[in-house]
DNA sequence: TCCTTATGTACAA
DNA sequence: TGTACCTAAGGAC
């Protein structure tokens, strides 16, 4: 259940268990079958993350194009492998390490070009050294959709999802029904450095926390709190529950199929 | 055992 | 805007 900072980290420990040695690649649930025998035995040579897509390199120029979508889940595991369950897509064992692929959107075996069609396709990935945050705001200042939804279109900027989202917007005080064309160039500096730092810890901890230091249950005084996502966090699933910094209800409504969470009170139009 | 839900996306109408 | 797709967990029966 996968945003960016997910599919990064995900790179990092492919990286770790799997680069610069052969690797089974096998797909036990058999929707993979025949571009898994073609790579049986090769080298993964890189692991590239745009976004939510990876990427796993192999020979001159053959990826698997991996995208979790909301399902797809990633397991690893120590040696000796043990026998997969039917769901299994994807996975690559070698002598010290397995890795099961579950449920994904996409699996699939591209060439070079199809990897670069598809990152052309994407906005700039905060994680991403190579990102370019004005292009996202060239596409935000000049539209009348909302923040809310341009923060979750991929084509503007890649590797938000629905928490990011949501907790981004809070931290700053915006209101999600602002236009993109109501966002100053200021606001935008302020959102994407704040995605960099979240995304970055993100990656760091596999989790999503995004509540201050000073908002902290213990700075504040008050009991600990326990988000069931995994991570401390100031509005997302937190309908109907007080603000932690006002005490105002925490709104929710359904906005492009997914649910939307803010504080009407912190964050004002 | 069934129903709902979920950090996502694509396509049809 | 609705619907389809992929999986697993939790809650209602």
């Amino acid at each position: 259940m996968p945003e960016g900072h997910t599919i990064h980290r995900l790179a990092e420990d492919y990286g770790t268990h799997f680069a610069a040695r052969r690797a089974t690649v096998t797909s036990p649930q058999g929707k993979f079958t025949d571009a898994a025998a073609l790579l049986d035995g090769e080298v993964l040579h890189s692991a590239d993350a745009h976004g939510k897509h990876l990427f796993l390199g192999f020979r001159d120029a053959d990826w698997i194009h991996i995208h979790l979508g909301l399902f797809g889940k990633v397991t690893f595991g120590a040696a000796p492998a043990p026998p997969p369950t039917d769901t299994v897509r994807l996975r690559l064992a070698n002598d010290t390490a397995y890795v099961d692929l579950r449920g994904p959107t996409t699996c699939a075996l591209i060439t070079d070009a199809e990897k670069q069609a598809v990152q052309d396709r994407l906005g700039p990935d905060p994680l991403r050294r190579d990102a370019d945050p004005d292009s996202a705001y060239r596409r935000i200042s000049r539209s009348r959709t909302t923040i809310a939804a341009l923060l979750m279109d991929q084509k503007v900027i890649a590797g938000v999802g629905n928490v990011y989202r949501a907790e981004v917007l809070f931290r700053h005080g915006i209101d999600p029904y602002r236009t993109g064309r109501d966002i100053a160039r200021a606001e935008w500096d302020a959102i994407w450095a704040d995605l960099v730092a979240l995304m970055r810890e993100g990656v760091r901890n596999n989790r999503i926390d995004t509540v201050r230091p000073e908002h902290t249950p213990e700075a504040m005084g008050r009991p600990p709190r326990v988000d069931d996502h995994g991570g401390e966090v100031y509005v997302y699933r937190r309908a109907n529950m007080p603000c932690h910094l006002c005490g105002t209800d925490i709104r929710t409504a359904g906005l492009a199929a997914r649910n939307l969470f803010w504080c009407p009170s912190c964050q004002r139009p």
